[in-house]
Parts: C-alpha cells; sequence; structure tokens
DNA sequence: CAAGTGCCTTTATC
DNA sequence: AGATAAAGGCACT
C-alpha cells in the first residue's frame, strides 16, 4: 500500500528516523524496518510517495506525525536566523507518536548513555523478552510487555546492560503491570499533568518525562533539555539570560531542576506551541555539526 | 594503542 | 536550595 505525500508535505522518512527519537529502526536493503505495539512495520519513501507493507494507512499517518500542519509548525517555530537554518537544513522531519510504554522505558534507559548503548539495551531486553516476528526473512522482537518485564528478575534486566536503570525500569514495570501506574492514560492529560505523574516513578526527571510528553504523549510544546540544547542555547541564545546565569551553567557539567526548568520554560516560551519540534530541529542540527 | 572523556541524567546524601 | 558523588559500560578521540 502507499500514501501520496501531496497533502502531508514536507516529510523525510530517513531523517525522521534518524534523528535520535526512535531507538529500534533499522534499514535493510531498500526498507526500513520498524516494529511497533506487535506490529512489524515496513516503509520507504519515493520521493512524493510513502510504500508500506504490514499495517493500514491511517496508522501510518498516526505514527509518522503525518497529521500535524508541518509547514504551519516550521512558520512558527522560525523565530530567528539559527533555527532558520536548521528548518532549511531538516525540513521534512517529523515527531513520531511512539508507543508510550516502549518509549518510557528507552527513555529511562537513556539517561546518562550514548545512542549506540541506547540501542544494544533496547534490542537486547526485546531479543530475550519480546516476542520474535519473521517477515522477509528477517526475525524482529516486539517490545517486552509490562508484565513480563515485571516478572523478569533484575540479573537478567541487568544483563542487558541496563546497570544501575535495572531497578528503576523493573519498580516501574511492576508499577504498569499492576494498574498503579497508567501510561497509555497520560495522553488525555495535560502537558504538566502528564509530566507531573511521570515524574513520580523512579529513573524519571524531567528530561526524561519530557522526552515522553514529547515523543509518546503528543505534547508539542515540551522541550526536553539534554547537554546537546544547553550548548544550543549557551551559544545561540544566551543573549536571552543574564549573564551570570550562563556563566554558571556553561561551567558546571550538570543541571540543577532550577536550571534545567529555566531552560526548558525559555524553549516553551520563545518557540511556543510547538517548541518540542524546535527541540528536535536544534538538536539534530547542532549533532549533525558535531 | 592506551587512557581519558563523554554520554539525549537521576538519585541519594549532605 | 544547591553542591556533590555515584551509578554500567561502551564509543570516541
Amino acid at each position: 500500500m502507499r500514501v501520496f505525500l501531496e497533502h502531508f508535505q514536507p516529510f523525510n522518512l530517513e531523517l525522521t528516523l534518524c534523528c535520535g527519537q526512535a531507538f529500534r529502526w533499522e534499514k535493510l536493503g531498500e526498507w526500513w524496518y520498524g516494529v511497533v505495539k506487535d506490529k512489524v512495520l515496513k516503509v520507504k519513501q519515493d520521493g512524493g510517495t510513502l510504500e508500506f507493507e504490514n499495517v493500514n494507512p491511517d496508522f501510518v499517518k498516526e505514527y509518522f506525525g503525518l497529521k500535524d500542519d508541518l509547514p504551519l509548525i516550521l512558520t512558527e517555530i522560525a523565530k530567528d536566523k539559527h533555527i532558520e537554518e536548521a528548518v532549511k537544513a531538516l525540513r521534512g522531519l517529523r515527531i513520531l507518536r511512539q508507543d508510550p510504554w516502549e518509549c518510557l522505558i528507552s527513555y529511562m534507559c537513556a539517561t546518562y548513555k550514548n545512542i549506540p548503548a541506547i540501542k544494544r539495551m533496547l534490542s537486547n531486553l526485546s531479543r530475550k523478552f519480546g516476542e520474535p516476528t519473521v517477515l522477509d526473512g528477517y526475525t524482529f522482537y516486539t517490545f517486552p510487555t509490562a508484565e513480563k518485564l515485571a516478572d523478569t528478575s533484575l540479573k537478567e534486566l541487568a544483563e542487558c546492560g541496563l546497570g544501575y536503570r535495572a531497578k528503576y525500569i523493573s519498580e516501574t514495570a511492576k508499577k504498569v503491570s499492576n494498574g498503579e501506574f497508567d501510561v497509555e492514560s497520560l495522553k488525555k492529560e495535560s502537558y504538566e499533568k502528564a509530566r507531573e505523574m511521570l515524574l513520580t516513578l523512579k529513573g524519571v526527571g524531567l528530561k526524561v518525562a519530557d522526552c515522553v510528553a514529547l515523543f509518546a504523549l503528543e505534547k508539542l510544546e515540551a522541550f526536553p533539555v539534554d547537554v546537546w540544547i544547553k550548548r544550543v542555547i549557551l551559544n545561540h541564545y544566551a543573549n536571552h539570560f543574564e549573564k551570570s546565569f550562563t556563566d554558571k551553567v556553561s561551567l558546571k557539567k550538570s543541571l540543577t531542576k532550577a536550571d534545567y526548568e529555566r531552560l526548558s520554560f525559555f524553549g516553551r516560551k520563545y518557540f511556543g506551541r510547538y517548541a518540542g519540534y524546535a527541540q528536535e530541529y536544534l538538536y539534530h542540527f547542532e549533532r549533525m555539526n558535531r
């Protein structure tokens, strides 16, 4: 099946899958393969056509953020020369609508890790505790359910390379599987409420909560601040803060809660209701330019 | 090649 | 409130 993209432009599949928001997509030959919920998706883009198999068109439009009015969003966030440059370079990058459970665990794994390491942890977890599905001769694994991870020993989790994250993930899996915590329902809540709820989980700080809000809960105003975004702000937006603040932030390697909130709040106010899009364009642009 | 630094941070403790 | 240390282990330089 295919979607003709004329009503969904701009869209760039490669950028959307490679910008570091999702960790389990791989390109095998001509096609991109990824597992979402219990399905293996197979996708490729030929210019103005998005071809896919194994899934219905509406799911594709939803998952790849094709329903977002990207021309409007890019116009709204293009507040200055620097982000204009990022938008120009990365036009077509969209925010995915990831599965909240998988996204939560993914970003809990992501703390203090680099992207290759995050990919390895998630691939280990899926291979060991997910369900295999074969497509085109390749074996893919669903992401393990909360029930499955709740029943997995800390030792087995640690063997996936999770380190100290294993106990937080185990604890969260238990809360989700026994119904004490409902990640899915946070989609219905406001950004503030969803964030507050996420922060009650151990292993979830401001950065992780903002990532889950943005990448899975449709809170496009969330503005996660990591080391890269901190760098962007110090290099291009320092004039929005007093010098004593930027000096302090650039000296210390980690952000205090208050520092984080200030930087994130700046992003939300300055870029507006689609600040999350601004964040992702700035993030990827900064990394691209090493 | 070795060794040091950095990593889409958070928690615990003071 | 804010500073500090610790927490896997791999990738990059």
